[in-house]
DNA sequence: TTGTATGCGTTATCAC
DNA sequence: GTGATAACGCATACAA
């Protein structure tokens, strides 16, 4: 493997010099440089970035912590962080932790180990006092999902203000029994909607019942399951608020099963918009989020926290908005 | 930050010794171990691996290149791969492509300049000869997507076979009019796929006609603008075959809209068994890949190349499965 | 404008 | 079993 000082050798300079013509400083005679750039080309020199790093302390790349790489939700999510990230020169790695909080500290090993040089959690497993202790020492965001208690800077929607937002929507067409599937792993975003829901149904003079709520795991079969449950409640729902998307349409197939027409005797609302709630049949309404901008931000904090441009934590909230579609009330019917 | 020479200082021992501690070496007395690991702890010391990786030459980094992040076929290869990597002491990072050649060469410079140990290429964008190029010198296996050409080692299923068996389901069911919704990509996979589909026409004695086949851009929207464009042809499908489960959903969605009843006046076989594919109305009929076992075995033969075991180039072919649903054939109308 | 020399933090090769 | 020391490849302060 050819180095620097190979380079020099064979370009008649000094190691500094090739190394001024790699980082493109303006302090290298025209001559020269041109002369250096000949026998990297000739050599095919590739510039060894573990050294670089090493020497500067830092690797330019941004480890993201998903929970899990087949959420639709993240997909747009990321790419506003890569682009921000690209941007100012950053390279973005993603990495799975599956909810495990093992795996989750292996992966925070990068960074401790200085093999990158920021993360942002998307899904944090660690306890908000683990999280504040890393913060203290390293830069990292907290993205969509955070800990409440973390002493670390973040950025989300308003997850009551979106659950109230949903379970109004249901209640203003006519609704008072309103089932709910939420997350059983019990993440902060599922219980600030679940406070939004039971906010809403209290506003409406409805009293909660607690098999309304099913909490199931996020995906396809946890909606289906959830809804099942829920057909069989004493007092038996006639809409449901789904936590996501995904839960949302495996609760439609269940219906379907039982051939309960949707939404006629049963409303259905998911969570994120994503691009299945359009495709489905009947087409999903939904809260969605501005995921891109959910990343561009992210990122955004976490460059300045790098940079050391702002030192104090930082709560950014966006806006979240309602995507009413046939699944809560068919549109042709109306017309 | 504390390093090395601090821990050795403070444990009065060699910065060697604290070395082979924190390797885990046999070669130092218990007690000796006991009283570094003892101020390791106190002085809350983590090792910088920018320095081990200089020193060692290597990274235990893994990057899998993704065309995209969004799509549901990867998250199962993605797990194979981070399940035979982390057995195996390597991290795996995953990064999007978008297929932007310009961006496949930015994250092939991670490999380059010794970031990461290897590359996985899930949809390469470069040439077959700038790809080969860049095998000679270092490890890269590619995944599911692969360039004919490219002088390196691979693991797909049979994408002619596949695209035959599918094509070959339908016929058998008795459609001879057979439209089909490819990639504009012009990917291998559905090039392949495409000749499968033609090998199985032409065997049946159905002439095929260029309108049958829509190239579009991969996801929902591309399946509903090729179904539209298909239901516009001379001698209309009666069935269709889309390269992807998410295009065959779109492709279902845009029936639904023209009022055309699925399966019985048009069949519809997607193809990668994602999870929406049974959770669709009707559940689509679609080829399974062996996700888990490609991204596994991609995963195997590039630690194979790493550690210079095996030196030739590998081409494993996995077995693909027809997954029969309601899109096809209605079984309740059967039974 | 260029060269010399030092150090980033670690591992590994010698000695002892 | 342990210590001294030389790399790894690069960037940079300082000298020229």
């Amino acid at each position: 493997m050819t180095n620097i000082q190979d380079v020099a050798k064979a370009a008649g300079v000094s190691v500094a010099t090739v190394s001024r013509v790699l980082n493109d400083q303006s302090s290298v005679a025209p001559a020269t440089r041109e002369k250096v750039q000949k026998v990297i080309q000739d050599l095919g020199y590739e510039r060894n970035l573990l050294g670089r790093n090493l020497r500067r302390s830092e690797t330019k790349m941004i480890l993201v912590l998903l929970q899990n790489l087949s959420n639709p939700f993240y997909s747009k999510v990321v790419q506003g962080m890569e682009d921000v990230g690209h941007q100012n020169g950053y390279n973005v790695m993603v990495c799975n932790t599956d909810l495990d909080e093992q795996r989750e500290k292996l992966y925070l090993d990068l960074l401790k180990s200085k093999l990158v040089d920021g993360v942002i959690f998307t899904a944090p497993t660690l306890s908000g006092a683990a999280l504040s202790e890393v913060a203290k020492h390293y830069p990292i965001v907290q993205c969509s999902e955070y800990k409440e208690k973390a002493q670390a800077s973040r950025v989300s929607i308003d997850n009551v203000e979106a659950g109230y937002c949903a379970t109004r929507h249901l209640i203003e067409l006519g609704h008072t029994k309103i089932g709910m599937i939420s997350g059983k792993n019990r993440l902060p975003s599922a219980i600030d909607r679940e406070k939004g829901y039971k906010k809403a149904l209290k506003e409406a003079g409805i009293t909660f019942r607690s098999e309304w709520i099913q909490n199931e795991s996020y995906g396809f079969q946890g909606g289906f399951r959830g809804t099942k449950r829920l057909l069989k409640s004493e007092v038996k729902p006639t809409a449901i608020f789904a936590i996501s998307d995904i839960m949302a349409i495996g609760s439609m197939k269940a219906l379907k099963e039982e051939d309960i027409s949707i939404p006629r005797e049963m409303a259905v609302i998911g969570f994120d918009n994503t691009g299945i709630s359009g495709m489905y049949d009947p087409a999903l309404t939904t809260i969605a989020q501005p995921r891109y901008e959910l990343g561009a931000t992210a990122m955004d904090l976490l460059l300045q926290k790098i940079r050391g441009e702002e030192k104090k934590i930082q709560h950014k909230i966006l806006k979240h908005e309602l995507i009413i579609r046939d699944s809560t009330t068919r549109k042709k019917l109306l017309e």
